[in-house]
DNA sequence: CACTTTCCGTAACAAAGTCACAAACCCGGT
DNA sequence: ACCGGGTTTGTGACTTTGTTACGGAAAGTG
């Protein structure tokens, strides 16, 4: 790892400063920066403990998925997002399996788990904002769940275009049904009949693996409530 | 607060015998023992930051609530359960709003937040609790909503029911279909098409507000893969 | 008992999920 | 350019779940 990119991970962990020398060398040495390409999984249920994870670049989502193979987004992973739960192994109160997937080419650091578990173990400061870090995932989780409960797929549809087209600074975003799908947690079917709906009323044009926002504001009256 | 209040209150927290003699004594002048009846509410939403919480006997849920009124439950809290979210001003990162139902008759203890938040701030172990707390809350919440993409509404009455039945040591358990739609997250109607369905089959009888299993293993059958 | 409230049943319809299959599109190889 | 195979989309038929709108039965109250 090169002295830039050091210096770069410390900006991005707001605790580091508060840390011992023999604390932050410890962070430094245990540390890699990693790849991923757009759709990688860089995190597979159960399957292996990564470590602390910090975005520098990029996007990711995180999801679960059932035993069918249906899927669901819980939340986003953006620039200097952090994530705790390719770490599960050093909570034993967390029993659940999440997914991580790379939504395009991203740069990120992964601290070593067994370093950061001992870390947070014994300083205030880093247990103080594991747990903060925890509250956020746990908000977001709750928000997803109220959309579930409480918004027709046609409303939530709607939202995820309106982001989607935020996050990619384009009124066109890179997307199929299927992926969609598996974003909101339906079926494939049910985007697609209501892509076609969409573009009956004019909201947006689409092609293979391609849709155009047409009618921001239609989509955003459809959307309302929906919009983080 | 009597003497054999506190001596209680002392084996439910964990964390207490790491601390200081004035922050025990902190915690022991700031809990106030309370009551609540049979489906009295603790805690709604955001109009309060009632204290972190204790179960000392009864049972509560946790439930969200839509703008339209549509309830679920996200997890239930039993004897010696602990809860931070009656307290969720201490904590920056949440912004759900969460209400609480006493199940039954119930004894619980509630630490002022500010004394609990400093005190949190201040010691790693109750930092550290507060976190485990936290995840396990947490691992909670993804169990409801895998529940909810994956599991048909039967399946999912089935275990709730056979849950009720273990909660009350019983084979009758007190429920209607209303109470059962809104920790399900569903519409009335729905269960009460449901428990047609069932009877019909010979897996339970109900009268008015009642329902007693039948046959267990039909139920349990069913909810395979929806029990904890 | 009459009256009110709560709980349950049900029909009719709408929205969403499932299953099955076909058509359209894209890409690489010849 | 044409062919072939994989991917993506379209669509119909059907099931399950959610919504709306009732009415009636059961329990509680004075």
């Amino acid at each position: 790892m090169t002295q830039k990119e050091e210096t770069m991970l410390e900006d991005y962990l707001p605790f580091f400063e508060e840390l011992s020398e023999t604390d932050k060398e410890q962070i430094r040495s245990h540390t890699r920066l990693m790849h991923a390409e757009k759709g990688e999984m860089i995190h597979k249920g159960n399957e292996d403990c990564l470590g602390f994870l910090i975005v520098k670049k990029g996007q990711f989502r995180s999801y679960i998925i059932s035993e069918e193979g249906k899927e669901i987004t819980v939340y986003r992973l953006f620039e200097r997002d952090m994530c705790l739960f390719a770490a599960s192994c050093i909570f034993r109160n967390i029993d659940f399996d999440i997914w991580m997937e790379a939504k395009e080419e991203s740069d990120y650091w992964v601290i070593d788990p067994g370093v950061y578990g001992k870390l947070m173990e014994t300083s205030l400061p880093v247990m103080k904002y594991t747990n903060d870090l925890m509250a956020s995932r746990f908000s977001d989780v709750m928000w997803t769940m109220e959309q579930i409960l409480s918004k027709s797929m046609d409303k939530r549809l709607a939202a995820f275009l309106m982001e989607e087209a935020e996050n990619e600074g384009a009124e066109e975003i890179t997307l199929t049904h299927e992926m969609a799908a598996r974003e909101l947690g339906t079926a494939r079917e049910v985007i697609s009949r209501m892509m076609k709906y969409f573009q009956q009323e004019g909201f947006v044009a689409a092609s293979r693996g391609k849709v155009r926002i047409l009618d921001k504001n239609a989509l955003y009256e459809l959307a309302e409530g929906s919009l983080r």
